[in-house]
DNA sequence: GCAAAAGTGTTACCGGTACACCCATGT
DNA sequence: ACATGGGTGTACCGGTAACACTTTTGC
């Protein structure tokens, strides 16, 4: 009886990379690292790390993070596999990119500016080691992707937030603008987010009423904005 | 001068499966195998492989390909990284699944035959081994995500077809049926299908039309189905 | 003539877009 | 009163869906 035996089959270091998203200052942002060890130390690049003997890729991607920011339960998304054997110059390294959405304010300050994370706007990304830049794209996509099937505000925005927040987040995941009446009533028509009694008066004199998400909020049906 | 040494962190099978899709008798369908070695031996399996040590996740793809249906320029495309430390009972491999296109005529019956192959419609599958159901749900998905954007019939049609033929492609990969009106007039509008003087007479005596992709097709701007 | 598949036409409706307009309020 | 951002209303246009209809041909 023929058993499994992969003992011939060759073993390859297997990493990943976030690609962790976060809006603040009507900006799509991207945490970028200055990279700690030769080639390419002090360029910028995505964080990342091994994935364990006995860890999958989505734990992997979820301790980088945990370790990175200092969050546990992070929306966060396989994006894309690299893989090409020169890839890194010094090793060979399958990494499997992720992206990830935080809220600007839950994350940890500390831990990123310890390790000297910078938060780089999605228009302005410097160019990064390896194939980090191609990742950022990819995961871009994907974020793009999601956003047009569901309202994506829950895992970037405050847990309270107006509807022009919610527009300008959209305008800057789709890097155009959507007209205001019609995105108000887009989203109104989705029947998801709750209204508050709460307004927010920092932006205008008159104020903007408050919305949440339901508690248990998955996704909507209908599509968002049209790609 | 830190050196970059990964010599610590773990190395780890890497796999690729391949969700291998052809549409014939009017049926979307995916190529299966009996599992050759312990354990489940026998029971149903996708065609997979391991990456080599200086070898992509795309190219050992192709290469499983090459050896499973015998083509060479195949459409082909990463659908997930698979990596439960457990989705294997005997040994930790992660795999990659893929999806790829094939057009019925133009594969290799014989190597399918000599490993035992066969093509189940994607709508009477049997249980597979492992995860394989879960990446074949994925890889479909995929595929729809893919035909909404694109026509995707130069890959799984023969050279010249109908356009009943490609709204019965549609209607199978979406597993619903698309009104012939409208779809022949979304079809028109994209103008990228050419129409050839030749007539199929198969399967109507007043003969439809036969029709190509040109040359350099690549992708149309608009959408062909709402998902 | 009739059946069957190919192919065209008609109409109603829904949703997106553009844009004008009203509302509330602090200065 | 007026500027500012919040919020609503309207009119148009294009695409989609449902479905009826015509065409061609073999039997």
């Amino acid at each position: 009886m023929t058993q499994a035996n992969y003992n011939d089959y060759p073993k390859i270091h297997v990493a990943v990379d976030c690609v962790i998203f976060t809006y603040d200052d009507e900006q799509l942002k991207v945490l970028l690292y200055p990279r700690n060890i030769e080639p390419c130390k002090g360029d910028w690049s995505l964080m990342g790390g091994f994935v364990g003997d006995r860890e999958s890729l989505e734990d992997a991607a979820r301790r980088v993070l945990r370790q990175t920011v200092g969050l546990n339960d992070i929306f966060m998304e396989q994006v894309h596999g690299f893989s090409n054997p020169n890839r890194e110059p010094n090793d060979r390294v399958i990494s499997m990119a992720f992206y990830a959405l935080i809220c600007n304010d839950k994350h940890s300050r500390e831990l990123v500016e310890e390790h000297k994370g910078e938060w780089y706007p999605i228009t302005q990304l410097p160019p990064l080691i390896f194939d980090h830049n191609e990742m950022i794209s990819c995961a871009l996509q994907r974020l793009q992707y999601k956003a047009s099937c569901e309202l994506v505000g829950r895992d970037l925005l405050p847990e309270k937030f107006t509807l022009t927040q919610l527009n300008n987040l959209y305008n800057a995941i789709f890097q155009r603008t959507f007209d205001q009446g019609n995105f108000r009533k887009k989203i109104a028509s989705l029947k998801v987010l709750i209204q508050t009694p709460d307004k927010d008066t920092s932006t205008s004199k008159k104020g903007a009423f408050l919305y949440v998400f339901p508690h248990n909020y998955v996704a909507t049906e209908s599509r968002i904005v049209k790609i």
